[in-house]
DNA sequence: TTTTTCCGATAACCCAGGTTAATCAAGCCT
DNA sequence: AGGCTTGATTAACCTGGGTTATCGGAAAAA
């Protein structure tokens, strides 16, 4: 049983341990892969929302355009995400979603959910932990934006996916592919993409972010954590939850992680 | 069966009708009431996560302090709300929550939501489609911190809350309580205090809004939204999904208000 | 190869909203 | 009654970041 091929499977797996069946659910999420490339808008606002979507290869984003013609970013998705949950409740999608990158995606009916629903209370508490985590994320961000000058935002986004990909195994030191031009950061961030720059500049003399074409170097991400006062808690380790607390043996944490790495020190 | 002793019922009941089962398990979530004073602290950040919350009387706010000694307000619960969903999947609380007004909460464990995603399909989504709706409040208020002007940001705030006060029935003309004091607005809307004094003065000159105490006066909403530039789709009647899609007849959706209404044409 | 397009850098100017501070009205205590 | 505290208002001043504009370099198109 291979678990590479899938990185939904992956992604879920970090939280339990799945059984056979429940892979066999997931599996069933990505029967329909499709290739898209970079700037494919997969579907705008106000579009009927009657599907979800798993990617699986490429970034993407979501997005709403405003009254003055400027546009908000919403969320970064990165392989194994899930997109459009968001809309679960609504008919209409409320925010438009593109491609960044190349890349695949599956999309897969509204009733593949509520099938989980029934068939695995595993699944189900994952993805409700999932919706909750993309909540803190959410959250996370809202302060980002509402408080902080734009070298903390800027450098808190950065940190960010650093850490982001840092969990999804991407990578391994401070060095990876941003594949966000100034103005799409400028959209994510409510800066004007001239002052993205200038705020480049800063941190290229201040030697905290050295940034070319779609690559970045963190010479030291602590440094910047510190710039962004990032909060980490809300995306590392206390994700592992106990959330799962002993009412059925089936549903007991056992994380694919501590699995991997042995029982964690601190 | 009386529905109105329990207003989480109510609420849940605005998305699909209910069989007897899955309001007893609802208000199982309702058997430890409590009654809590203005000011009180239900917890705060950081504190160990293992159970939530619904409120059944008075208002409630969640907020995180930031490192320089303000504080952003994320959320503002009315009753019918559960508070800590949110955390569901973290083992610590990501935000204090605090009682606006005086007014009676509801713990319950962990424990009960497994229980619900065990038992009820229908209630599991239910529970997901109000945490998707959260979402999507969580992310117009982010549009709005990040993008708005002051004007803007307060419009908007309070259009919303004359719509969800609306949407529980709460009111009927664009007159209702407001306890909110003005330096809370603005750690809502990440203004200064100053600066939300100087907003409701111009307000009140245009006759937008006139503020007193706790009490604000509508006298022309649609006014208000317009210069929010309030976009509605992503609170009211789309939150009537198509999210039971036949899979099951018992899960068909059956609205509660349509009962009380008839068909809603348009 | 040349042309066009896109993306980023830098400079000059300006304004929305932060900050500080003074003042006032309304409960609250004793 | 008189002091205290809490919230709201208004004014004076300042700054972070928006706006506009210009320029250079790299990639894509021709």
């Amino acid at each position: 049983m291979n678990v590479q091929d899938s990185c939904i499977i992956r992604h879920f797996s970090h939280f339990c341990r799945l059984s056979d069946d429940d892979k066999k659910l997931l599996r069933r999420l990505e029967e329909s892969p499709e290739q898209v490339k970079a700037g494919t808008v997969l579907w705008q606002e106000e579009d009927r929302a009657s599907e979800f979507c798993t990617l699986s290869r490429g970034w993407a984003y979501s997005y709403r355009n405003l009254g003055d013609g400027s546009r908000q970013i919403l969320e970064i998705y990165l392989p194994g995400d899930i997109i459009g949950l968001r809309e679960f409740a609504f008919s209409q999608r409320l925010a438009g979603v593109a491609m960044i990158d190349d890349g695949v995606v599956c999309h897969f009916p509204h009733r593949r959910l509520l099938e989980i629903f029934n068939q695995s209370s595993t699944l189900t508490a994952i993805l409700f932990a999932i919706s909750s985590r993309q909540q803190a994320l959410l959250t996370e961000r809202l302060i980002n934006l509402a408080r902080r000058t734009a070298h903390q935002k800027l450098a808190h986004f950065i940190y960010e996916m650093f850490l982001r990909l840092l969990q999804t195994g991407a990578l391994s030191d401070g060095d990876f592919r941003l594949p966000l031009s100034q103005e799409q950061l400028a959209d994510t961030l409510g800066l004007s993409a001239v002052h993205v720059s200038r705020t480049f500049s800063a941190f290229r003399e201040q030697g905290l972010v050295l940034r070319e074409r779609h690559h970045v170097k963190l010479p030291d991400p602590e440094a910047l954590a510190r710039v962004a006062e990032f909060d980490d808690c809300y995306l590392n380790d206390s994700v592992r939850p106990i959330f799962f607390d002993g009412t059925e043996a089936a549903m007991r944490l056992t994380n694919a992680h501590s699995a991997d790495e042995g029982p964690v020190p601190k």
